[in-house]
DNA sequence: ATTATTTTTTAAATATATTAATAAATTAAA
DNA sequence: TTTAATTTATTAATATATTTAAAAAATAAT
């Protein structure tokens, strides 16, 4: 069997060309559609592929001694007619490590070929600031966590790392955190780790997450929305991650929606995040509080003020009355930013994600009504909105599925 | 030679499968290549797509023997070597047809495969009603046009024809005008002119033209504004136009950007339409005269009210400072909300086109300082403006080219 | 249980594309 | 002017993929 190290330097071999870049690429082909789709026979793959049955027995073959696809054996009755083999990716051949940093903590884990999280660790303690002792902390947490692997260091292809804020992706350079060096942010990591880093936007990782694995079926065109502290947002077209010219796209948070006074940490006024977001909910439930309205998040926590939005978001759960209505008054307004979403993308589906989305209806219920007030009835009735399925776990997924992506890809 | 029916039918032949599949579809590349690139010599050609330099040759010399590639000859100097020959496609075996209907008027124009408008109908006397008899004038028309051609009926691909408002290419239904029947459009247009007609939004077609043979270079994400009466939007995204689930995608002119009480004719209230468009530009401009300002326009159309958009947009770039500040506080707005869409799209370039795009410096300069303020500078840095070079032709320019795409498409 | 039917898989034959080699065209240098 | 160098175009030879046919595997019907 292949190494990683072996397969990746093949698998992303330039120089080649002829016939040993097509079989290449169709080899990739296979492997993304064993990774998109789910196992398939080699009559499927030749009627998918358009090659012929003869050509992709052959390839599968090959990829089977890389140790990449396994063979799952005859599938189930079909009727009449000889049983086909059914072919797929072998799980514990390749691992793939993510990691999502959120502002209080950090959730990582390890995921193998058939999208099984083989390890999980949630909310290990990290706090987000942006200095270098911070990213000293990242990185011996990470160190930490490959040390204990039910996997061998080259059969891991890499670690996906999502930091909220801008990344360009493709150039690994961080804009909003960790940004005190000239070299880019995934060049330094990688150095002091010893293993490829995949940065990227928080948001797009969960979105990608839940596009490969969660609330997403066979919509191409589908918005995610992370509701937490911030509002940010992680775009499908067409099936595939949309970035933009310079992986900026969909800073949904920081568009101009209201009038206000309220300076945001990017530094304007007005932005939607200013008052539609976890940050905006936690003061106006502390504002409601302080004129004398009445919660049980103060039993709860035991506190008056500095409460966290999960407090807030736990309250709700409750029925507490006052986190139900300030989720509402955020709600509205979110919706209505989703509404011009909605207008400018037309998407199949609209997926409310991050923290917030815990709340389920609450929060669902005042979203969807802003929608059918400002956007165009024909453009909304097309789209579906459903809450987002992977939960907590949508970020370590995404970062997970992001480095795959990457291993399979062409180019 | 083949005819264009032969051809159309070999290009769309559904039930071709194995080797003569794989060569339509590299054929289909070929075309592709010379419609988007340029024209190509063997050996680029043999690069780009990745076959063999033998196998390229075949199947140019097959396109030759369909009359619709030519060869142009030896290539210029290029240094050293023996020069290549270039190949193209030629432009008199296909032609398209392209009518944009304005409220007003109606271009019209015929298109060869070298992008040379051979015919060209500028302002031809129409107006838009969303009634059977405007359609039925409509229809006259372009069979007016389609009589006194210097090409064979079979040598013409399709009409395209650009309508304002909601269209759903895919199904050829038009939700916005001539929406009075049970059948789609685009299959009673069929009927009564017997040519096949596609139908789509105009200002997506408009922004066609200029992605294709306009302001649009190697970008590959641009939007492009269509500033007129009302406000369009056409988005391209990795190079192709963006539909989004239904075909809606880019309804720009109808997000919620106001808190007022103005009624669009979408229905709702307080659409970017209502404030930004044209159409409030001329509210404005009639506001402004009524409460004592001056302006020379009533000297050129001895008018003291029923300006057309044209008429200040004429009297601007005479100097006339009412026009001029109106069409600012028009442009400041309008910047404000392509601020949202720099911030949500990323894209790499913004055209600004339509009607108002003629008045230059005057709109383009409030329209880039709303952008400074309203959208994340590191965003927005990477984000070029610029003005449309097509002008009133866009329109027809891009339904014609929109005939050829799909001519040319695959599936 | 045997035979017919259906489908996958393998194998052989055919068709096809690529590679390598050659010829042709062009420029720069001898 | 001739020769060498360079690149493209064409051809012939080789490698490769596809097609066709045959075999194998599975099920249903007789």
């Amino acid at each position: 069997m292949a190494t990683i190290k072996k397969i990746f330097s093949d698998l992303h071999n330039e120089s080649i060309d002829g016939v040993a870049y097509k079989n290449l690429h169709l080899k990739k082909q296979i492997l993304t559609y064993f990774a998109n789709t789910s196992d398939a026979t080699i009559t499927e793959l030749s009627r998918e592929l358009n090659f012929s049955a003869p050509k992709i027995a052959e390839l599968l073959t090959e990829l089977q001694k890389d140790g990449l696809v396994k063979d799952y054996g005859k599938a189930e009755d079909s009727g009449v007619g000889r049983r086909p083999n059914r072919y797929g990716l072998k799980p514990n051949s390749i691992f793939f490590v993510g990691v999502d940093v959120k502002k209080f903590h950090i959730n990582i884990g390890l995921l193998d070929l058939k999208n099984t999280l083989v390890k999980y660790q949630e909310k290990v303690a990290f706090t987000l600031n942006n200095t270098p002792k911070s990213l000293d902390a990242l990185c011996a947490i990470i160190q930490g966590f490959l040390k204990g692997l039910p996997a061998r260091k080259d059969q891991i292809a890499g670690v996906g790392i999502n930091l909220s804020g801008r990344i360009n992706y493709k150039t690994g350079y961080s804009y909003s955190f960790f940004n005190f060096s000239e070299e880019p942010l995934s060049k330094i990591m990688e150095d002091k780790l010893g293993i490829p880093i995949y940065l990227e936007n928080d948001s797009r990782a969960m979105a990608y997450g839940e596009f490969c694995n969660g609330a997403v079926g066979p919509e191409k065109d589908v918005l995610y929305i992370n509701m937490d502290y911030g509002i940010g947002m992680g775009v499908m077209i067409n099936g595939q991650l949309y970035y933009g010219k310079s992986g900026f796209a969909g800073e949904f948070g920081h568009i101009h929606a209201f009038n206000n006074e309220i300076i945001c940490h990017c530094g304007k006024k007005g932005c939607l995040e200013t008052e539609a977001s976890g940050q905006a909910l936690v003061r106006l439930f502390s504002e409601r509080l302080c004129a004398g309205a009445t919660s049980i998040v103060t039993k709860i926590t035991r506190k008056t003020q500095d409460f966290l939005l999960d407090d807030i978001i736990a309250a709700a759960n409750h029925d507490d009355v006052l986190a139900i209505e300030c989720i509402a008054v955020i709600g509205e307004k979110m919706g209505e930013g989703i509404a011009t979403l909605i207008n400018l993308f037309n998407p199949d589906l609209v997926i409310l994600g991050g923290s917030l989305s815990a709340t389920g209806a609450y929060i669902r219920l005042p979203v969807k009504s802003a929608i059918f007030k400002y956007s165009l009835s024909l453009v909304s009735n097309e789209t579906h909105l459903k809450m987002a399925e992977l939960g907590e776990k949508a970020g370590v997924m995404g970062a997970c599925l992001l480095v795959r992506s990457r291993l399979f890809a062409f180019e």
